[in-house]
DNA sequence: AACTATTTATAAGA
DNA sequence: TTCTTATAAATAGTT
């Protein structure tokens, strides 16, 4: 319902992701409370926020709400039954203890490790996931890099322009012509004439990098199953 | 949204009430799946109709998004009670929940997906390391075909074997010179000569896997956070 | 249960 | 975040 249709599916923009949950948030918790009036029905909605944050509606009281659902699911035990309780939260650590186990050992795959066990049939697949995946990753490199390209070029030009302005000041419109062309020239080339000069001096600086610890290697160092 | 506009307020038709409350109940738990999905965002329903009936939806399970909102709301402190090893199953939760996330960004990012925020050198750091995985990939792929290959022309020539000698029994030992050289021949090559015919009746099967949904991305599939 | 005329929600853009 | 607006989606009243 709005200028475009989407499909339902996480939404990988973290800002965008933001800015729908706040709006459809508000309609769910809107929706709720009219068909609670609309219809004399006791309704009772918990929405939690990616980042944790805990936002609510009941339309008697969230209290009266829980006790009427688990008395109707005949689940009793209220947290309040420590035994119940603790069964109910080492239930939640195993299977969360099995989906990262399970995460785990498909990132290893995708880091090319532990592949002993896979058909070829697994290997294809992964190695075309793996293309895709770097055909996405250096598509997104090159805009950034093309991007700074031309910030800097544009610059450079705004620099350029200003230093004439300035030649001009200094030097009156008389002297304009012919030798100030090459006033501000470096390597014999002007920056007009060559944009890639600004440009070698960026890409020159992050080669260096492949002699380092990856950055992002650390950080999944820290993933490992305590 | 609808033919009229209506009031919110409790519809006094009694079948008109009930209708609106199916549709609107549907409605409702539509947009809370899709705000769970779409936001990525922990969400339960409860919702009881005028005359009782339950109807339900929550993302992970009811139990735990019940269990979060009371946390979040800490209106559960029970006095006195062994509580501190419920604190400590929860503890291991939510680490364990923070180790799946972080997995899971990353899992993504090796995906090709969620990749704005990373600077250029993040993404030559992906970049190396989906290139490195792929030369495992490949490389593992290539050595299990090769071996394929190897047992293959291993059981070829030790089929041959077994020909010369029921040759020789069949016909006796004098016609194994010459002639039956060229005996056990296909395409006009034998086995020995030329190992890679077994070789392509091999590599031309697995290729059509590209046209297919692959397997192991129901398998991620299956990864979400409960 | 279907069918639509309308209202409402909301995606995208500012 | 908030506003706007075009468009998708929900649904009120009807068949």
């Amino acid at each position: 319902m709005g200028r475009g249709k989407i499909v339902i599916r996480r939404i990988d923009n973290s800002t965008s992701r933001q800015v729908t949950f706040s709006k459809r948030r508000n309609g769910l918790l809107k929706k709720a409370k009219e068909l609670a009036i609309l219809c004399d029905a006791e309704v009772g909605v918990m929405i939690f926020s990616s980042t944790g944050k805990l936002y609510d509606f009941a339309s008697t009281s969230m209290r009266s709400v829980i006790e009427r659902y688990n008395k109707a699911k005949e689940e009793n035990q209220q947290p309040g039954n420590p035994i119940s309780e603790v069964k109910f939260w080492q239930r939640e650590a195993a299977v969360l203890r099995q989906q990262l186990q399970n995460l785990q050992e498909n990132h290893r795959q995708m880091m090319g490790e532990e592949l002993t066990g896979l058909t070829v049939k697994d290997l294809q697949n992964l190695e075309s996931q793996l293309e895709m995946s770097l055909r996405g990753v250096r598509m997104k490199k090159d805009q950034i890099l093309m991007d700074e390209i031309q910030e800097l070029t544009r610059k450079g030009n705004l620099i350029h322009q200003e230093n004439v302005e300035l030649y001009k000041k200094v030097y009156g419109t008389k002297g304009v012509n012919g030798t100030n062309k090459d006033l501000f020239v470096t390597n014999g080339q002007s920056i007009e004439e060559d944009p890639h000069v600004p440009v070698q001096l960026q890409l020159s600086q992050p080669q260096q990098q492949n002699y380092e610890t990856p950055a992002r290697a650390t950080k999944l160092g820290r993933l490992q199953l305590h």
